[in-house]
DNA sequence: TTAGTTATTTAGAATCATTCCAATCTGTTG
DNA sequence: CAACAGATTGGAATGATTCTAAATAACTAA
């Protein structure tokens, strides 16, 4: 009988040119098993570890990268102080709790920015980041 | 003769509750006396330098804060690397170009954002950024 | 399976922007 | 001018991230 969730990862790996190494196949259980999610280097570090798998802090980094190069990730700018890893690859923007450090997906396909000036001669649009910034009503 | 150009970013600065110390004016100058402008604290620091002014990275960082706290600067977070500052405090957004880490203004009036979500209960929007981001074209 | 090649992991050092600190100065006010 | 609150400063501390070189694990061919 095949482990088909390992078998899973170790597929989504392969096909992204990525070794499924224990670490890695780890992380993609993480990261791919459930809903999107938004994490940092650090805290799936941390889940890591709570979930039994003993992994160094730089192998998380690593393998985050490589996700995004892959195309698996997309890396988030929205505080300064850390980077964020989000599942969901697709088109969408963000809601980004001040207080918390919390991401929240804001679908897509709902929002429509209009009036944006063409890029600049000699450049094109890479993407366009919207990040809804809140914080509690006081 | 009053030295109009000191005295109007001194008196900048007192609006602001900010006492004009030489260090503050002198960045108040290199910040507000021109056009609109994005800068980094290192940078601004360089700056100063260049233009015959001694001062502490530490005090650009404090000042800049100072400045931001005041509304006279506006902190833009676009590359995890460093955090720039926007003369600009009005509603706009802005061009990002990964490779050189240059930052320029959209003017926020051309640009219209429609089909968000409201803000989750219990929160409230403290503002929206876009930034799009540009690379060169190969 | 084994040997050989190459990719991956890892601990710890190194980096870099930023913040913090305690001591020293300076602006302001009376 | 005296005196105090507020500013400045060099350097140490921090924290996330990257780098490095050595050890280990995955793949491939025979």
């Amino acid at each position: 009988m095949p482990d088909t969730q390992k078998g899973d990862f170790a597929a989504k790996l392969r096909v992204a040119q990525l070794r499924p190494t224990k670490q890695r196949v780890a992380l993609a259980r993480l990261l791919f098993a459930g809903a999107d999610r938004h994490v940092t280097a650090e805290r799936l570090h941390a889940e890591a570890a709570n979930s039994g798998v003993r992994l160094s802090l730089a192998t998380v980094y690593n393998s985050l990268h490589q996700f995004t190069a892959a195309g698996l990730l997309r890396q988030l700018i929205v505080d300064g102080e850390k980077k964020y890893f989000d599942t969901n690859t697709g088109e969408h923007h963000h809601f980004y709790f001040e207080g918390s450090g919390l991401l929240t997906d804001i679908p897509g396909g709902d929002v429509r920015i209009e009036g944006l000036p063409r890029a600049p001669a000699g450049t094109e649009i890479e993407r366009v980041d919207v990040v809804v910034r809140l914080k509690s009503r006081g």
